[in-house]
DNA sequence: GCCAGTAGTTCACCCGGGCGAAACACCGCT
DNA sequence: AGCGGTGTTTCGCCCGGGTGAACTACTGGC
């Protein structure tokens, strides 16, 4: 299996696109370029530019892995949002959001409004991290911050609009938010 | 799940001995020496010196990359009353605060407030050993002790944030603190 | 062994602010 | 008009942090 190499973050939607298919892909990570959350076994990323070698290291190791992944990806397998507490076998498909808005995860999937769709973005370059109340901004409004409440009014929409696909957005208290799956 | 830092190649037994646990690790490769063929999953090795970034996305990446591959999962720990307390006897990897004061240890997470996770931060640079109680006060408040009182406040607190994912804080009188997990 | 002093624990209460949530208003689109 | 996306206001809860005070547990002196 080949290793797709797709510069970051230009060719986002690319990337969406390519994990969905389940082809291993390595992220080139301009330096300054904060790394993207890679939770894919079939993902990894490195800082560009690198010596041969080091591309090769990686490449090899997406390869040998996405070998060996090959006989468990079976396409949509599991249902979706196992409200079922049990049986936990390997949900590894991370959520993707692609440019048209449209966030799949495990099968399932939601259309956001533009809005959400940068705040979903920002918060899953992080998921299982904290993102920042202030990067939710900028990421949300590039061009200038509305009023106070508007990023917790969004926050609020966006968890209505998440909960049916099993994803939570936790609160950290004067921190921000942390995207994660929700487990049982 | 915690990730344990194995450098390479010092360590190469240790690397080997918790591949077997089946627990994540990351390898620190210091320029000059060759990566290792990485083939497995739960682990990820990166050029050191790095900055706390690189690490941090690498160490996060594997973190939920365990918990998608393990056959359990566990509760996280977040607002309030919450008690996943379960007690599997574990290896335990090191406990680790992030700068947005989220604790992992063991797969789950608190996110802790800003003087608690102070506080957090300086019993865990002496995890299993004592830490004074001025070093504490120092490490809390930096501006300025408040009231007596307030450190053994903040320590109960502590203490019940603490408990569900399986750490303690013993006292040893009239010399300070000491946090270590829970044993089961 | 008793007692007093001291160290540490726990509780109740207060304050301020962060955040949640509903309700409303505005706007562009169909 | 109806609707969905977005911004704003407002209300109120609850959390983080401090304080005082009651209560408990350890320690040393006799």
């Amino acid at each position: 299996m080949d290793v797709t190499m797709i510069r970051w973050p230009d060719e986002q939607a690319r990337r969406s696109r390519i994990s969905l298919s389940g082809e291993p892909r390595l992220l080139l990570v301009p330096d300054g370029e904060e790394p993207p959350a890679v939770v894919d076994c079939l993902e990894d990323w490195i800082r560009v530019p690198a010596t041969e070698n080091e591309v090769r290291a990686r490449v090899d190791a997406l390869a040998v892995r996405s070998l060996a992944h090959l006989p468990k990806l079976n396409g949509t397998g599991n249902g979706h949002a196992d409200g079922n507490g049990n049986g936990h076998g390997a949900p590894s498909a991370p959520p993707i959001i692609d440019d048209f808005g449209v966030l799949r995860v495990n099968g399932s999937w939601v259309a956001l409004p533009p809005l959400e769709a940068r705040l979903t973005e920002a918060l899953l370059e992080r998921l299982g991290a904290v993102t920042s109340r202030e990067l939710l901004v900028r990421a949300g409004w590039p061009a200038g911050a509305p009023g106070r409440n508007a990023l917790d009014v969004h926050v609020l929409r966006l968890r209505r609009r998440l909960t049916p696909v099993g994803l939570v957005i936790r609160t950290v208290r004067s921190r921000g938010y942390l995207l994660e799956p929700a487990l049982a």
